[in-house]
DNA sequence: AAGTGGTCTAGACCACTGC
DNA sequence: CAGTGGTCTAGACCACTTT
């Protein structure tokens, strides 16, 4: 009953925690308010309410104005994927990072692509194909399109020494994105670039991105065997 | 100069990420303290600290004590992926949702799962394959090891009528949980266990999941081609 | 109509860390 | 040591929804 004060949104998110997982608050359950668990635990409302906003983040509890805080039938938990410049990636692994560009042409935007990024069927765009290596490995195959008007300057940008996925990273800030992971086969072409077996499993990530509602980029990175996305909750 | 009051958080991050967008604030740049901003901006500084946090958490901003924050040069943005019961996975597609429990034993935990758990080799553990269904085609096939010591009642519970993915949902709720996402070519046997190609590319999720520091559940879960997880950010 | 979460404010103290 | 972000508080108003 007497509960110590958590005067810390940690502490109260660990003690609801507790609750949860001791089943003394049961999914689907009814919590109490803000304000009751507040009065219990001895802290004010907003560190209670940070504690339990959190948890919502997570998908632990659902809230609702009026209708109160209850302990999420199905936790749809949710994990956060970092996703960092390939360049960078690499190098985490301790190996040499180096790039070739494979083909580079300006050309009006497919239908697909158009539509991905909202732009009009015919939109010039720039198309490139890009070999990304860690040490001299094949570490992932990209086609990229890109939205001149969206990423000014990149025609003149030197895209041998700097992959266009970082020279965007640096230059083209965006406020939209959109994820796509999936497992494809090698093509012949693709599993040979990779130095792959023929129908390999690749990773497949598929990318889009916008800037206030301009479409920016669209990339397909497919990575060999081998390569692991991790993330932690 | 002279801004009108952005008396909401959205709104602040709104005008920073315009300024980070327009190059106002360039990566590397410092930029105001918390105290500034909110003065210039006409808010309180905790509403300017919770849009800065959000940014932080984006991977937008690098924020510390005393060293100020400033715009990250190189952004490793993250994305959040919804981790949903599969069962729910497969409704939210329109097909009907049904599982087969292929197999089921209790074994001494190989060394490698043990070591995932955080368990003593040899530790008894209930070992479970699972072909998961949507309008009675193969969705996903599970292996799965689960201790029953931090999953009391398990062995007692009816997994062919409610499948051990949701029966942990509901009743083994977790704090710490380890994902890995990779692309495998079937093997034969799974290739027919899916109705896949031989070699097919597989979409393969492997989770760890613990308890306060106890190991639940490892399972490894491969769906067949086609499968995409999607995330937006 | 009333009760809930969502948010903002003004002020305060503290932890950390670069100077 | 001083300046920064991190957090907590007490109070307030509001938006939303259920009753």
């Amino acid at each position: 009953m007497s509960e110590e004060a958590l005067a810390s949104w940690r502490g109260v998110r660990a003690e609801v925690l507790r609750r949860i997982s001791a089943r003394i608050w049961r999914p689907g359950d009814l919590i109490p308010a803000e304000a009751a668990l507040a009065a219990e635990l001895g802290c004010a409302r907003s560190t209670v309410n940070r504690a339990l906003r959190d948890l919502a983040a997570a998908g632990l509890l659902d809230r609702r104005r009026r209708a109160g805080t209850r302990v999420a039938r199905e936790p749809v938990r949710r994990a956060t994927v970092e996703i960092p410049i390939l360049r960078r990636e690499v190098e985490a692994t301790g190996a040499r990072y180096r790039h070739a560009v494979l083909a580079r042409r300006e050309t009006p935007a497919p239908a697909p692509i158009a539509a991905r990024l909202g732009l009009e069927a015919g939109t010039a765009l720039l198309a490139l194909e890009t070999l990304h290596l860690a040490d001299n490995r094949p570490w992932a195959h990209e086609r990229r399109w890109v939205n001149p008007a969206a990423a000014p300057g990149i025609r003149e940008a030197d895209l041998a020494a700097t992959s266009a996925n970082e020279w965007l990273v640096h230059h083209a800030p965006y406020t939209a994105c959109d994820l796509v992971f999936s497992a494809e086969n090698a093509t012949p072409e693709e599993a040979a670039l990779l130095e792959a077996a023929p129908d390999a499993a690749l990773f497949v990530t598929e990318r889009t991105t916008w800037m206030a509602g301009t479409g920016i980029t669209h990339v397909r990175l497919a990575a060999p065997p081998g390569y692991r996305m991790r993330t932690r909750l």
